[in-house]
Parts: structure tokens; sequence; C-alpha cells
DNA sequence: ATCAACATACTACCGGGTATGTTGTCAATG
DNA sequence: CATTGACAACATACCCGGTAGTATGTTGAT
């Protein structure tokens, strides 16, 4: 599930990617230095700067691994026929299990996210990141449709289309910000905490209680 | 509702907090320069550091005078007779009517959280922030008595109250991430936006419809 | 022998912090 | 009532460590 390889075929950039994931996870962008990164991976900073441009490219690439692994994650239910709450409960329940199984690299498309939404980005970079967004805006459409059949088929209601996509993706998102992985932890315990979240989300979007399966 | 001299009485420092609050709001706390905030003020650094004798020291002031902000906000409902719910129901649109009023301080909050879980203070400051960090946690404890309370009056229900409290508080805090301030909005447009949010909130709880008032 | 994949050494700059002016106010004093 | 001294509230000038980025080795594989 953490297959950085899968679309990249190219692994000594993985073994980069993940250190930036990781790096950037605990101290953010700015506080991350490529010395940082470098020396996580016992290495000094050539090893970087011979496969990346500049530190904001290092992070871009995090970014559209994350999103990769997101969109290769949800493909098996995404065109799943039968009614929108199914698929999406089933939807919901892969992204929250990403949140918590690829965090680094999800902390980085949350923060990515706030450097644009910011301008935090200089000219150059603001066409990559524009791109990144692109992925990132057609990911979330794929939930908002799924939420917004829902509501046409009486399964959900909720006001304000665009307030409940926020809301859903902040609860679904959320064990980026509480979850810290424990050292017995099995996969059962974590399906059980995704289970509360999706449970949560659920009902929050106005769903009926757990008809579907 | 955005008074920073009430429990301050110090109007210098006063304009310094909104600047600050603001400067980290856009850029981040590693992102933002003391030159940044004194710039957006007109002045220059002496200013700062003659009131602030660090950067962090300036952040976690600004932390400080945010959760003042939300215990003075939810004080006078927070003793209020009657089922829990109820209770709930008004302190969480309360806070979430903070997070849109009052947004700059309360992402620097956020944010200082953050960088308190992440361990990235030094061990003069993390004295400091050891006391915010437990302002906040009793702020948190009256949501989570609140919820857990209604969750026994058999008005919530819930799995693990742990999660629920984290759920419940990423979606109040929501607006944080998405609310941007429109030129004409009214009052009433701002209590809308709560109203959905709260609405998301109890019924992602387990909260039957609005019975409550 | 060439080149990918690094390491090493170096530069330039930004930003936190400090040391040192400058100015207005206000209180005490003769 | 004018003077002076002290101090708060800043501004200016400077230092210095850290970091992004670059330029230049070095080495193993093909």
């Amino acid at each position: 599930m953490l297959s950085v390889e899968a679309p990249l075929l190219d692994r000594p950039r993985a073994d980069i990617l993940r250190a930036a994931a990781i790096c950037f996870m605990q101290r953010g962008y700015a506080a991350s230095s490529i010395d940082d990164v470098a020396r996580s991976l016992g290495s000094t900073k050539g090893r970087i700067y011979h496969h990346y441009p500049s530190k904001a490219d290092l992070f871009a690439d995090v970014f559209r691994a994350g999103m990769d692994m997101n969109f290769a994650a949800i493909e098996p239910v995404r065109a799943q026929p039968g009614p929108a709450i199914g698929r999406w409960r089933k939807m919901a329940a892969i992204h929250c299990g990403q949140m918590i199984r690829t965090k680094p690299f999800q902390r980085v498309v949350w923060e990515g996210v706030e450097l644009y939404l910011r301008g935090a980005t200089t000219p150059e970079q603001r066409e990559e990141f524009t791109r990144l967004m692109q992925s990132r805006d057609a990911y979330g459409r794929i939930f908002r449709e799924a939420i917004a059949a829902a509501r046409d088929e009486g399964d959900m209601r909720f006001d304000t289309i665009g307030i409940a996509e926020q809301l859903m993706f902040l609860t679904l998102n959320s064990p980026l910000f509480w979850y810290t992985p424990r050292p017995t932890e099995t996969d059962g315990d974590i399906e059980a905490i995704v289970g509360e979240v999706v449970a949560f989300a659920a009902r929050g979007l106005g769903a009926a209680e757990e008809n579907t399966r």
C-alpha cells in the first residue's frame, strides 16, 4: 500500500521521497532543510540535488506521489454499480485508511494545498503546483459527485454541497492530526478507527445508520 | 468580539498581536519573519523586540490571546442548566463562530498545537508552551464532558470518546481551512455557515435532528 | 572511457537576535 | 516656569548562524 515505486519505476528516487515525506511531516516544509532529509538518509545534499533541482520540486514530487497513491487506492471501487451511498462508504473507508497508512505523504498533500491557497509559491513553481491542485480537485470531485448522487437518491441530506464536501474531507482526513501508530497495532485496529471516522462522516452527511454495505 | 485588549490592558501590544496573528496565519510560523510582522505595521523590528524577547514568545502570546478569547466567549453558556446537549449546541456554535470571527488567532492556536505535538520547541519555550497546551486541554475538556454527559443522557451516541472529541473539534474548527470572508457578508450569513457546521457535528455525534434548542 | 550517482567544498543571502542611537513624554527640581 | 534627567517606545546598524543552491571532485558500473 505504501508503494511509491509503483507509479515511479525509479528506486533511488523512491527512497528520497519517503525520507522527504517523513521530514516534511515532522517539521513542515519551511522548517525542513534539504540537509535534514539527506541526514535522515545517511547521505548528503548532493544525492538529493542530483535527482531534484530544488526543494520545492522535491516537495511537489512527494505531493504527486501521495495523490497517485490515493487515485490508485480508490480505483477498484470508483465506478462500482449500485446506489451511490454504498460506493461512497467504500471510497471513504479507503481514503481514511490512506490517511493512516500513508500519513507522511498525505500530510505533505495537506500542506501543499495550504501553501498553494496561501500563494506561498514562486511564479515558476506556481505552474507545477497548479497541476497538482487540479489533480487534487479531480480527486475531490469524485467524492463530491458521490455524495451529490447519494443526496439525489434520498440517502443523504445536507444543505450546501460545498460545505458538505469540506466537512466530509476534514473528517476523513482527521487521522492526519491525531493518529499515531502504536507498536502492537493490527490491521483490525486500524479498520476499527476507520469505521468510527466513516460512521461520523456518514451521519454528518445525513445518512441512515449503516443500512448499506 | 475581536477584543485583544480586554484581557490585556496593553494597547501597543494589542496592535502587534493582531499583525502577528495575520502574518502567522498567512505564511505560517516558520516562514514568517519578524521583519514581515514589523513591515505590516509600518514599523521595524525594534518595536517588536522592545515588547517581546523572541519570535517564539510573540507567537506564544498570540496563542494565549486566542485561547483567552475562546474561554471568554463560551463563559456565558458554560454552566447553563438543562440537558447537556442543549449546552453543547450553544457552545459548539459559539466555538465555530470564533473560528470564523477570530480566524487569525485561532490558526495560530492550531499551529501552536501542531508545533507542540511535533516537539518543535526549545527546552526554554517548552515550559511556556506546556502551560498553553494545558489551557487548551482544559478548554477541550469542557466540550468533552458536555458530549459525555449528552451520551449518558441518551441524546448522543458514539464509541470512543477520544475519537469523538477529535472529530467534533476538527469539524467545528474546519472553517479555519476553507472560510474566507466576503465583502458583502452579514452576521446572518456567518450564522448560516455555523448552523450547517454544528448540524454536521451534532449528527456525526449521533444526536437527533435539532429537537433541543 | 564515459556517465550516473553520489560526496565535498564553497558562496550568497536571509533572518533571528543584539547593541546602540533617537525622540517624545513626564516628573522632579531650582 | 523653564530645565533637566530619566525612561518608554521605538528606529538603525550590525553580527552571525543556518540554509538553498552551485561548482567541483570521486567512484563504481557498463
